[in-house]
DNA sequence: CTCTCTAGTTTGTATTGCATAATAGTGAGG
DNA sequence: CCTCACTATTATGCAATACAAACTAGAGAG
């Protein structure tokens, strides 16, 4: 039994959470998404992030505008939440609250509760 | 896309945590951990918790002796954490706290931090 | 022109754990 | 015997990660 393996595990449903956050604050393309989640300690490649944003895009959470990069490359796809994205992200946080919780209050004094 | 299905995405390995948690209080049987954990507002059924009980024990960190029923039913398979459970759980709980922080990090100003 | 490199996007497979439903056995009481 | 409450078991389906591989656009060098 790995602990890396219930690692990913605690990811699942996690991710979206925090992804549909960060596009929440204003467009971005996917590559900065990928920087800004490593910034907060959540290591995501793309295999995992694309999957999941076209999921949410299809949801009518997100949509998106291709843009020529800035650095000459080839062109960005960037991400903006729909009002139903923002809705959604509302109702995301909630149950993220409320797991925190329930977590934190069966493991009571063996987490460091914050 | 269903509210209702990230949550159980949530779930995932957060449940193996809790129930460890659980269990490391002292031995207990089934029925009494589903009701510690519906205490806690996270509800799960018979389907969900053997399996994963059984994965537990499979791994060494749990381990079981049936008693006779309080109340004059069938036997009740008790469980204890094992010292690798005890020390996995450890493992368990600093994974947990890395989450959080990482996920309240990516989410910052828009979750109850506590 | 072609090739190489960087940047950016796409997609398929494997793995794993929860949700759900159904089933089965034990002991006590009628 | 049957019924009920209690307790345990197991199989199937679904979904989201991890991982790997592949592809494309644009710029620069030869």
């Amino acid at each position: 039994m790995k602990l890396e393996n219930t690692k990913a595990q605690m990811r699942k449903g996690v991710l979206e959470l925090c992804i549909l956050s960060i596009i929440s604050e204003g467009e971005i393309y996917p590559t900065e998404i990928i920087e800004k989640l490593k910034d907060s300690k959540l290591i995501v490649v793309q295999g995992t992030l694309y999957p999941l944003l076209t999921r949410l895009k299809n949801a009518g959470l997100l949509e998106y505008t291709w843009k020529e990069s800035t650095q000459g490359g080839p062109p960005r796809k960037y991400y903006q939440a729909t009002s139903l994205g923002r809705e959604f992200l509302q109702g995301l946080i909630s149950t993220w609250d409320q797991l925190q919780h329930a977590v934190n209050q069966s493991t009571k004094n063996l987490t460091n509760n914050e």
